[in-house]
DNA sequence: CGAGAAGTTGAAGCGTGTCAAATGCAGTGG
DNA sequence: CCACTGCATTTGACACGCTTCAACTTCTCG
């Protein structure tokens, strides 16, 4: 059973037995627990470590001085969060946890050992960072262009194709912990907006979702309504020039 | 006369005369120049080199099938397009031109060669592109929570603070060719809504804009307006540490 | 001087937000 | 086991910010 990181960088390069196993070693050195709903770390504060998601969901999120909030970026297991540590003096959004969340703090020295002594995986690591940068662009264009069913439908299909990738999906399903009011925050809708639009969703056949799971029905026809195409997510073995030869 | 982005740089970290020096071959060697709106490269196209702007505004798009369109980005003289190159195989977005550009290539070569010759730029381009990404979600914040008139505030203040950071504004006034349209593609709202959102910037006495130029009369207001802070732009020598004693 | 691009104006419609209340659901303690 | 509580979801009515369409004006530049 592969860690989820482990399981995202792969679809980059193909790693070698030592890759995997200071991977491994990594996610299960220094790990933190934080309940649902708690910030991991707060908009100013400097932070400190780099934080690797082993389960759970977590979110980047900004707050404007009146209170509105806005998600930017979504956390699944295996998703690093900054590798901007030990360059930026202050955080200028928060992290906040959705469910429960594990995480593996990863010291600044482990980063540098990794990246002197195991460059496929930092490789990989830059890999990720500019898959993160990639999907933000599309989040952009999401807000900036999309309909509401358009934004939903396009959400959804991003983060099944995730979660696929982390492993935590089958046969069109998946756990699903967002509220409609979390994805109210991450489309930039009401929350009764998205009530409305998930309405429309299920009446056309194309999703089931109750008690925190997502059943799609019809992924492609998803796709279609949310103008979802997955180049973005940089999927199709990009680094394989750089594969370990086992 | 110090070349805009070395004077970014300096934003960061204090460099050294060497430092100087070879950011100013950089941005010398392979020069090329295009035309007012063209594009530098398409999506789907294999990158090749970095790109640095030595002059003109240029910016970063992605389009929906039906030709919706959203500029992601904008780039300004000083700014460096796509160290994402050697990793990524296609392009997910275009980048194409405002006005007229000059352009330096920096190769794969050259930036290793920074990488382990000049350790405090590779720190400072590394810290550029955290910046760059750090607005990329300030964008989405302003997409997803921000009124007409304050994403329009907002986008004023943040090109005039990056503008005068490049050396490119005085007294209160920087050239401007933006057009309504770009504006519009840039904050997702249309170009009749824009029109009248600069009236009614100008009706409060906060910006001229006429003639590609723009002033803003009262910044601190119009800030306020846009709910602008501009902490997101880690202006305040946060590279301190790494400063050249000299 | 002419032609196309950029900016401006008015009128009408619609997508989404706001407000308020009701319903459903899960966990807690008596 | 049930009443109680609080959060998430759902529903309806209404308001408004923004879009759309279409025409007109003003700039820009060859």
């Amino acid at each position: 059973m592969l860690d989820p990181l482990t399981r995202k960088l792969e679809q980059f390069v193909r790693l070698s037995v030592a890759d995997r196993q200071i991977l491994g070693r990594a996610a299960s050195h220094r790990v933190r627990k934080f309940a649902p709903r708690t910030d991991i770390i707060r908009e100013g504060e400097q932070p400190r470590d780099v934080h690797l998601i082993l389960s759970g969901w977590a979110c980047r999120y900004k707050q404007l001085e009146d209170g509105r909030r806005q998600v930017v970026a979504l956390f699944l297991p295996g998703d690093v969060c900054d590798l901007n540590v030990f360059i930026l003096k202050q955080m200028d959004h928060s992290i906040g946890t959705i469910t429960g969340v594990t995480v593996a703090d990863l010291s600044r020295e482990f980063l540098e050992h990794i990246r002197t002594d195991f460059p496929r995986i930092a490789t990989a690591l830059w890999w990720e960072t500019l898959v993160t940068v990639s999907i933000q662009r599309e989040w952009t264009l999401n807000l900036g262009q999309r309909t509401a069913s358009e934004r939903i439908a396009h959400l959804l299909c991003e983060l099944f194709v995730r979660l696929q990738v982390a492993g935590l999906a089958q046969a069109g399903t998946c756990e699903f912990p967002l509220t409609q009011a979390d994805l109210a925050d991450a489309t930039g809708l009401s929350k009764v907006h998205v009530n409305r639009t998930l309405q429309e969703l299920r009446a056309e056949k194309l999703i089931i979702l109750r008690e925190r799971t997502l059943s799609i029905l019809d992924f492609e026809q998803l796709a279609n309504v949310g103008l979802f195409n997955a180049q973005y997510l940089h999927l199709e073995n990009e680094g394989h020039q750089f594969n370990a030869n086992e």
